[in-house]
DNA sequence: AACTTTTCCCAAAACGTTTTGGAAAAGGGA
DNA sequence: TCCCTTTTCCAAAACGTTTTGGGAAAAGTT
């Protein structure tokens, strides 16, 4: 027949046998060699346009792929990204890191690359999933989500050299390349918005510190007070957990209208919606009637509740795209410190941001 | 020096350099052969217990980790396993989802294997994803979830042989191994629970037709009211769609509220809580109180509200490692027909399943 | 002492690509 | 016709492992 080697090749077996044709058979088939095939399929100049057309003529019509794994051996890149996701601080709670990891495989995948996830119960296991991937030479780059302000991977990465991009921000003195949406603009704008409605007692139910994404927001919130010449209330500002969303916003909420002059409005992030709903039910106040509401991300529930939730909307699916473009350069070689980029969030006004009742 | 290779290895330069040791080095500081070394790594017996000692405390001491491109090639194995996840279909609701993909992940990792995961926004590109994988090479397996009555998907992995393993099941005649929940005899058990209370009109509101498991779901429901000696009605059984569970399971249950019988109790996936909730307070009737809810997963929302929902558990961490651990035998060539696991749903009984009023 | 067996090690091949460094053939200009 | 380019192709090496198929030395056996 056509082909002399054995082991290699059009069989069927026990178990899954790869039909699929190698570059080897390939040109036997053309009779070409291996390295002209594997050019034309390139398009190197340096084979005649004949011949290209042929050879991909004949490798469509034997539905030829490059073996991946053999080519990563040879160009000594894995033609890999990693991500470690951490189901413990609910993260995935809706759309929102949906549509980021939408965004991210989009990209990924049209690069040829590969993305490989790995879930990590706690921050060690966090670090020891990205270690493993590192120097384990499994990936080629890394994306971070869920940065804290002081995130040691982040230095780790840094100390060798390692291509990264966060989603996000930390406090870390080197350049290195991100994605982060601008929590501080879209609180500012929340927040004025709501002054200039008339509101003068503004509260805001903020992520947990520790993490990165809450300094911006309280930043926004302290200048839109201040740009709407309005005091800053410690009493008004209250943290929810990020182990538990719904209850910890559900008391915090207790707790802000136990003051003598409690909020008429409320800043927070869209996740701890559903303790705010239930407290404010409790108290017998209305949602967007009795205090005004603006959540950060555009989660289901904020579409879906009657009066359907004002927010802020971080285009994450943009950003993941972002997010792999620019690691694509990194590990390109480029200067990760040209990379920086801070996404403007768009505000959504829907039922719950009424003036002052 | 010690190395006489030059391109490779200890040295710094522009961008990031691996700057860990491979094979051949790690023997040549060993004065033993690449042979040698690589069996005595890998326990083989024919090389003798002093030499492998030495050998594994200089592989400790450089960090020596094989390089898993290069043994993916030799080994003909990709050492990888895809799954592909399709957002539009919030299946990522909540924990259940992380919960199953966490189970997972782990024991691929355990297994020195890989996840690769793909991202797709319907069930065309879903399919395009699963193909890219197998056709490509690019993994050993696959692990599906969300399945279909009739899924394209499990015919066309059983055509080529290629080794899956399913969370759910499907219409398939061929054997194939799959992990699933026994939502039937969940089901059945809620059923016959809340008619033991003396609930007689138990409502269902079930998932979306086309998908498998609300099937199982109805078998159990119907099967719960027949052995309570309970008619079956067809107006109690409503469908929610996948695409909006919130609203559509409003509007359901205000429909199921209008009939003239209206029923004192509901079945339904605890992904469609919000839009049950939600009516029910319009209607004016307490969950709980004035209708006993028993939900299907065991989601943030069931634990936090007040009243907490009674709900069926299922263990989908526990189901994720079986998954993996079934995947690894098939692909290692035992028979799938063998591995066709129903795991059992347990019933937690929190404040909304009590006797009708 | 002369075999046989066991122990311990290794050179070479293989996995399927891409890249390197030519070499043969074809074309062009005198 | 001869030399110089340009075009077109290819053999061999390389990527870093594991596996194959011995082979030499040491240990037993008679």
């Amino acid at each position: 027949m056509f082909l002399e080697q054995s082991g290699n090749g059009i069989g069927f077996g026990e178990g899954f046998k790869s039909m699929t044709i190698n570059l080897k058979q390939l040109s036997k088939l053309l009779k070409l060699s291996p390295t002209t095939v594997s050019r034309a399929l390139a398009d190197y100049p340096d084979v005649s346009a004949k011949t290209r057309a042929r050879v991909k003529q004949m490798a469509i019509q034997h539905g030829y792929q490059p073996n991946p794994v053999a080519r990563r051996l040879q160009k000594g890149k894995t033609e890999t990204i990693g991500i470690v996701i951490t189901p413990e601080q609910n993260y995935f709670s809706d759309t929102f890191f949906i549509d980021l990891l939408s965004g991210i495989s989009n990209q990924i995948t049209r690069a040829g690359y590969e993305l490989i996830l790995g879930v990590a119960s706690d921050e060690e296991h966090e670090m020891q999933s990205m270690r493993r991937m590192v120097e384990g030479k499994r990936v080629d780059g890394m994306i971070l989500t869920l940065i804290r302000e002081q995130d040691p991977r982040v230095g780790y990465l840094l100390d060798r050299d390692f291509p990264f991009v966060l989603y996000g921000r930390t406090r870390e003195t080197r350049p290195y390349a991100f994605v982060d949406m601008d929590g501080k603009q879209a609180f500012e704008k929340a927040c004025t918005y709501l002054a200039g409605l008339g509101h003068r007692r503004i509260a805001l139910l903020n992520g947990e510190p520790g993490f990165m994404f809450p300094v911006g927001c309280r930043e926004g919130y302290e200048s839109g007070l201040f740009l709407s010449g309005l005091e800053l209330d410690p009493d008004l500002i209250r943290e929810w957990k990020h182990k538990d969303p719904s209850q910890s916003s559900y008391r915090w909420t207790l707790e802000l209208f136990k003051n003598d002059n409690p909020p008429t409005a409320i800043l927070f992030q869209t996740e701890a919606v559903n303790g705010i709903f239930k407290a404010l039910d409790e108290l017998d106040l209305q949602p967007g009637k009795d205090v005004a509401l603006i959540g950060y991300d555009d989660l289901e529930i904020a579409r879906i509740h009657r009066p359907s939730l004002s927010v802020l909307r971080p285009q994450a699916r943009d950003a993941g795209q972002r997010v792999v473009n620019i690691l694509m350069e990194v590990i390109k070689g480029e200067d990760p410190g040209k990379f920086q980029e801070i996404h403007q969030v768009e505000m959504v006004i829907r039922e719950t941001s009424l003036p002052p009742s």
